[in-house]
DNA sequence: CAGATACATTGACAAGTCTCGATATATTAG
DNA sequence: CTAATATATCGAGACTTGTCAATGTATCTG
């Protein structure tokens, strides 16, 4: 048995279920990507147009060279916030269907009660 | 004047103001809180109890050094989402009351139109 | 095919992060 | 004051991440 103090004004605490290991990640993806400045105003920007944003557009709004745009949309892609398609030489990103969906998610991070 | 291509398909893209830094510390602190799973589990946990917890309980719980246990609670406190007291030789943690409406921000984080 | 162009991948480096053991600080009990 | 306990800080090591230059790959145009 353990001898440890615990304080008297300090709830007996209860198991959470920990996020299952889909939903971590899941949620975990988003929150890595977005947790990125830069990431987050790319995204952002795609999210913002009227209709599908070639990477050249993003390598041009953007003070990063072209292999570091690479990355970020290779993230991005992963997590599922955007789409893309060839389009000839281009690579055309789209703001996946879910986006805000996903976004919405972020909210209920947090157990019932409090 | 730039000679380069554009695809036909691609929107001219518009631009999208990014977001001012005092936004984008707030909702940033909180995605990288939460981008570490440890720190998701550990708030998750204390919002989880009917009262506050003190840090014993989550070195407790969790299966990390009480060092490192000290280290996500500082970020966990820096980011607002929590607050403590000492209460005689414990620090005690309660989840702050704006938590999740903090939460509720990361939804809005994409711009309108789309 | 050869050349040009847009994007992806590789390799390297600097900076940051998570973790721990050791130690310091704060508080209480005696 | 001294001892005990809970938490914080320090310092270091392993690992990850953001970035770029160099290079590779895919596609289109002649």
């Amino acid at each position: 048995m353990s001898t440890r103090q615990r304080p008297t004004n300090c709830c007996q605490p209860k198991a959470v279920r920990p996020l299952t290991e889909r939903g971590a990640e899941r949620v975990g993806s988003v929150l890595n990507a977005l947790g990125d400045r830069t990431r987050l105003e790319i995204l952002r920007f795609v999210a913002g147009q009227t209709g599908p944003v070639c990477a050249c557009d993003i390598v041009d709004r953007f003070d990063l060279s072209q292999p570091t745009v690479s990355h970020h949309m290779k993230l991005l892609l992963q997590t599922g916030l955007l789409t893309r398609e060839r389009s000839g030489l281009w690579m055309i990103y789209t703001l996946a269907p879910d986006a805000r969906e996903r976004l919405d998610e972020l909210s209920s991070l947090l157990p019932e009660q409090g």
